[in-house]
DNA sequence: CCATTTAAGTTATCACGATAACTAAATAGC
DNA sequence: GCTATTTAGTTATCGTGATAACTTAAATGG
């Protein structure tokens, strides 16, 4: 189907589809990975900030802007995941003291222990996802 | 970093790194592709849309719900995508003489056109995305 | 030193995905 | 042939991404 429509494009048909195998796979990893965190009360997105936090070499907290950048996303959309975090009681949130608009967001135990949870299941869906065959 | 969370999990980093590398670079086409159709007031799926109608081989109009199946979409998400898309003008909704529960989904001249006009820019993104190099 | 500009976070609003619950029509089964 | 169930589509609600506009604090610069 992609021939028909990519050769009047001056289009190669073998990259095309390439391109969209692969999102295909992205996409269906995705949801496997959010209907996972979403049977443990997570998500993706908020995986991946108490990831991002733990494994901060030196520091054991990290200002939002910190984490936007580390995992590329915008900032309002991570304030409100920060409010669900703590909400939650798996992240706590405390004043900078060196910058008097930012704020320091911290694991809790019961976070870190989430994050340990979950984890071996997460790497399995990867796993998983790379060894079987290609879908089309 | 990935070794030091997998190795303990007992996954493979190697392949842990190669599903989250392919989810990353699905992730930065999926943005290039949203901000090349929002630029030109459409959308991945209403882009979609458009094509499912548009290649089908036999028929001038699909119903909602093979549209859904093509497309693998929820009905609802398409249902208020199809409202969209008639009120621009680019498709037009008829009750199906054969089922009185169903419609048939019509391309209009300014959609066919629509499609036509975005289909090199982007099959241009998909050549391009497989063409570069795998970005970390 | 005060004014302007830059930066951090939040709120408001929008697009797009999902599921649940609903309406109405078609089909099955007795 | 009338009830049951199934199916098509819509509405309502929620989660998650984005941008724009705002507040407040820090940095710049005259």
């Amino acid at each position: 189907m992609v021939e028909a429509y990519a050769a009047p494009c001056g289009a190669d048909p073998v990259r095309i589809t390439g391109a969209l195998v692969m999102m295909r796979r992205a996409s269906l990893l995705i949801r496997r990975l959010d209907s996972y965190f979403a049977a443990h009360g997570l998500s993706q997105l908020r995986f991946l900030v108490l990831i991002v936090i733990d494994r901060e070499p030196e520091r054991r907290s990290l200002t939002p802007n910190d984490i936007a950048q580390r995992i590329d996303i915008s900032k309002p959309v991570l304030s409100r995941t920060l409010q669900g975090l703590e909400q939650d009681c798996l992240i706590t949130l405390a004043a900078s003291r060196t910058d008097g608009r930012s704020k320091e967001v911290f694991l809790t135990a019961e976070g870190r222990q989430r994050l340990n949870d979950l984890l071996p299941g997460y790497f399995g869906i990867l796993s998983e996802e790379t060894a079987g065959p290609a879908p089309d």
